[in-house]
DNA sequence: CCCTAGCGGTGCT
DNA sequence: AGCACCGCTAGGG
């Protein structure tokens, strides 16, 4: 079978920087944070991107801001998280349970999934998590009050956990 | 605050 | 099979 036939990326912006989403055939597949100062100005949607991919990159679009305001998501595009273990999906689909405003250990979360001893591990999963944001690993918190870690960086998982009114450790 | 030991999943050899 | 990573935790200075 062939190996990703189709793969779009496009650009999300904010007054937090420029987002980057990737795109598989079968919808969103990763999702990065700004990186540096803004280089080279990027892809625009152009011609050769299929509509159904324009139309989930509406919805990124939306879901991005309306999280980075730390308010209630109300579309996603489909997500294209298939290339994880079975132990990173069991840890991905626990995320997407958190609601909003609120936060989980790693221990928690390593017991809603049935690994009551694999905190560690779930820390591990979620540094992997393709589609931070809006798979909130941001809600994942250490146990005992610390933020834990993050691989956008911790000012993020700050911000993130202030906008939507989670009372974070160190707020 | 620090340090240490124990833990489980993942990826590389 | 072994081993060295890690967004962790618990316990003890």
């Amino acid at each position: 079978m062939r190996t990703h036939a189709g793969r779009f990326t496009l650009m999300v912006e904010t007054r937090e920087g420029r987002f980057t989403a990737i795109y598989s055939e079968r919808g969103l597949r990763g999702l990065a944070f700004p990186e540096g100062k803004g280089r080279r100005s990027e892809a625009r949607v152009g011609p050769g991107v299929p509509r159904e991919v324009r139309t989930w990159h509406k919805l990124t679009a939306k879901a991005v801001a309306l999280v980075l305001a730390g308010r209630a998501v109300r579309a996603m595009p489909p997500l294209d998280m298939g290339e994880g273990t079975a132990f990173q999906q069991a840890v991905w689909a626990a995320l997407t349970r958190i609601p909003r405003g609120r936060t989980a250990t790693y221990r928690e979360v390593a017991a809603a999934i049935g690994r009551p001893r694999s905190a560690r591990a779930v820390g591990q999963a979620c540094g992997a998590n393709p589609v931070p944001l809006l798979v909130p690993c941001h809600r994942v918190v250490a146990t005992g009050g610390g933020l834990g870690g993050f691989s956008g960086g911790l000012r993020w998982k700050q911000m993130l956990l202030a906008r939507e009114g989670a009372g974070g450790p160190a707020s």
